[in-house]
DNA sequence: AAAATAGTCAAAAAGTAAAAAAGTAGAATG
DNA sequence: CATTCTACTTTTTTACTTTTTGACTATTTT
């Protein structure tokens, strides 16, 4: 990796570590700078604007997602485990960048620009891809009936996204979940991901 | 019917008309009383705040609703029919008052008062046990296996209501979702709603 | 080439005064 | 006596001004 790389990096690592207490428009760029001490100037050296800097943060949490998901999926041979193993991994990035309200639906300005939506959707057509994936081996197996995969795939998404925005919205209304709220919206995608899957059978 | 309770019906009919059309917060007790040529004194004599009117209203809607709900109950007698009627009830419900929120989720400061809080748990809560007795009988009837009725209408009206809380957040942010945004959320809680039954099986 | 100093400027936050809405007292009506 | 009104007070919004912040840059230094 070269120089200019692991500069970039070690800003996206700062930034991270800011965003994850903070949320994105809760910090500034001079605190990114002065956490890693370089100068303001420094850090727009190596991001033209904030807006490539957060692109680059959910770039890379992204990448870190897939990444993982894809190791732990060879782990898994039936379509339970890695549905389950899939919300789990989410899960657990859902829950460290919380503050940076990646899931969408919030008001958050900070995520409103136009190439950093067609980043989100390409993402999300990822996640989608691979699950339609995932239900397409398990129909080429015979585990569930024959159906338009990629369908499935997205209603799956949806039911187990909007379980989690309903329980987040209906919430107790603290900046952040309880330990209780995640548990229960683990629970409930869960079992639900079960019925899906026998309901598919 | 008594006099008073007549009035009391004009006022929350008068109420609705403006709630539907502009939402809770836009109308002002002026335009109410204004609509019906009383002055507002008048109304306050019927309802001592603005809060209860709103109380009153969403109290009506809801009794329309279990209403038709109960009514229409009768005419289905396989679990897939009745689960599918209840999904086109609300649905209607949901697109005519849609400018009331009731669903929850938006940050509407007219819908944040304790007893009406209370007031959508009570609703939420017959709506559910609604669900889970409908669970419950095919369950006697051995459509589906054996499960703990309550937690899964739990389950089910989440998964449900998440698909339009997710639709409703990603759709176009206009005040009001497309004909085809709301077709959309039909569709995927009907198709949801197949799984989910054969899954229980 | 990379980093710092010292700024600019637009936009957000905070504050404020006028307007509108909620709500009330007490008289009037029938 | 139940109901409705006129004429108010109090509270909340709105539209505006001032202040401050934070994104971003021109110029200089290492």
């Amino acid at each position: 990796m070269v120089e200019i790389d692991k500069k970039r990096d070690a800003i996206i690592y700062g930034a991270i570590k800011r965003f994850i207490h903070f949320g994105i428009n809760k910090t500034t760029m001079n605190e990114i700078a002065e956490d890693l001490s370089v100068s303001k100037p420094s850090l727009y050296y190596y991001f033209p604007d904030k807006s490539s800097l957060v692109f680059g943060v959910i770039d890379k949490i992204f990448s870190d997602y897939f990444e993982l998901a894809e190791k732990e999926l060879l782990n898994e041979v039936t379509l339970e485990a890695r549905l389950s193993s899939f919300i789990e991994i989410k899960h657990r990035f859902f829950q460290k960048y919380y503050m940076l309200h990646l899931s969408g639906g919030s008001p958050d300005s900070s995520l409103n620009s136009a190439d950093l939506k067609t980043h989100f959707m390409k993402m999300k057509g990822k996640d989608l891809k691979m699950h339609a994936a995932i239900f397409e081996e398990a129909m080429k197996t015979g585990h569930i009936a024959p159906t338009d995969t990629e369908k499935i795939a997205e209603l799956y998404l949806e039911s187990l996204a909007g379980i989690t925005s309903l329980c987040i919205m209906h919430g107790n209304k603290e900046l952040f979940p309880s330990k209780k709220e995640l548990k229960t919206i683990l629970d409930k995608q869960l079992s639900l991901s079960q019925i899906f899957i026998k309901g598919l059978k």
